[in-house]
DNA sequence: TATTTGCAACTTGTATACTAGTTAAATCTC
DNA sequence: GAGATTTAACTAGTATACAAGTTGCAAATA
């Protein structure tokens, strides 16, 4: 990896873009301008890899594509329209994120739940939400507390009105909302990618009969302890809301038992 | 999304690959055979996308690539030799690690560090390392205990000598091992991933007077009290080690602003 | 009938040609 | 000479052809 910048290709030092600021990736404003008219630049800078991506994700995360079904390129091919460049560019990304496996010469699978990673994801989740909430305390803004209640009331409708999936989207902009008051949003976004191998496994599991009233009790709690400035009560109320997600895991392979892979991994070197 | 397995391609029942876990990835003993010769099957696993990505990828960890320098596909595919296809692949790869930008239609570039994500990364660390080290004093074995006495001991030799990088290298060995006692080695690479962009820094900061011998006692003192059974005592000796990496921070863009990038980034939906 | 062997139809990995967009330098205009 | 405009040389995204390996069925053999 010697030269890269002073080889070949930028040899006079005027126009040599190692390390230039003037010279860094120049920035474009996207799609976003004035907020009106999106007209026909909006979408114009996701790519055909972008929406196969996309569209596989929601798929895969929602469960719509069961762990070990094939995922051919050819047929992908086909279903989008678009050729296996970006197909395949789509189904790297997402075996990066272990959501696809590739097995070269002979296939790509839908992603088995990883059953230590499940645990881990968990694990992690809770230590990194109980630290985002206890900087939660002293960061948010009346603004912010307004904000929250907010998403409180929406959940309490969306619970009464039974509609699952805004609420687990609601759940989720509640979660991620803290990260960001917290001044971490970059780790909802690592809290994001652990979350998904779980939310594919609770979509086996029957929902529980009064979970969601229980999820907005366990909310409120949240909200009233940073509300009061208390980080310890806060912490212990994020806890303990984050701990119910173990306990209807222990029934793993039950049912479906090739939807889990149970390797404590060694292909993992990313 | 709606068949992709109902579809078209498998249609009688019989070889239905649907979820059927017979169908699931055959896993391939890789060149890890009869143990002795690995012939010429050994090292077949690595594409040439895989070895254009680890070396890319540990040029730009150890800042032998700067942040900002254009890394062309056409480069790279004259200096592999190999065509446009693999390189690309490995840069799709290192843009999901934000170890390259990929400007379409402009250029690629050595990502440059996100000063927010630098912050967001040394909190998310400490809060996962001390939840790891509470698990390890419950968890280690006496087998254990020696391995990490034994890695000290590496330290101490390695510091002595002032060999910088193979201490780095047991540095990190000693909390992956750390991570894999607590039982969650997946959390280690969560680590290790956020780790990077806070080494690359590093790398620009000048190493401390007696920072190596320091590193060794902090570690020590985590050792003990794990050994002692004491986990708020190792949980808090592992939050003042990392708290010592925030310490030389603060003078960011002081030498090299064209290194650093201080967006609160949006395009972030990974 | 049970076993082996070979082949045919898949799969992903790679190379390459082409498209469309960006950028900066060179040229033209005033 | 200064500024606006054209243009040529880059860039990454995509399509496609080919190479190499895997898999499972089918036919041949015992």
């Amino acid at each position: 990896m010697a030269s890269e910048s002073t080889e070949g290709r930028t040899p006079n030092p005027k126009d040599g873009r190692v390390s230039g600021n003037q010279d860094a990736p120049r920035k474009r404003s996207p799609g976003q301008g004035p907020r009106g008219a999106a007209r026909f630049s909006s979408s114009s800078d996701r790519t055909s890899a972008d929406i196969v991506y996309e569209k596989l994700h929601g798929a895969i995360a929602s469960m719509e594509l069961l762990p070990g079904t094939p995922v051919s390129e050819l047929t992908l091919t086909r279903e989008f329209g678009v050729s296996r460049t970006p197909v395949r560019a789509a189904l790297q990304r997402l075996a990066k994120e272990k959501l696809v496996e590739i097995v070269p010469k002979s296939g790509t699978f839908v992603g088995r739940i990883p059953v230590s990673g499940l645990i881990e994801a968990i694990v992690a989740r809770r230590a990194l939400e109980v630290m985002i909430v206890r900087n939660t305390v002293d960061r948010a803004t009346p603004d912010d507390m307004t904000y929250l209640r907010d998403q409180l009331a929406r959940q309490r409708m969306l619970a009464d009105r039974g509609e699952l999936a805004p609420f687990h989207a609601a759940d989720e902009a509640f979660h991620a909302a803290l990260a960001t008051m917290a001044g971490y949003p970059g780790i909802w976004d690592i809290i994001r990618t652990l979350k998904i191998q779980v939310d594919r496994y609770r979509q086996l599991t029957l929902p529980q009969e009064g979970r969601l009233e229980m999820v907005i009790r366990e909310h409120t709690a949240v909200v009233d302890a940073i509300e009061a400035g208390d980080a310890d009560t806060a912490a212990r109320a994020m806890e303990e809301h984050l701990d119910k997600l173990q306990l209807d895991i222990e029934v793993f392979g039950q049912d479906h038992p090739e939807y889990f892979i149970h390797d404590r991994a060694v292909d993992d070197q990313v």
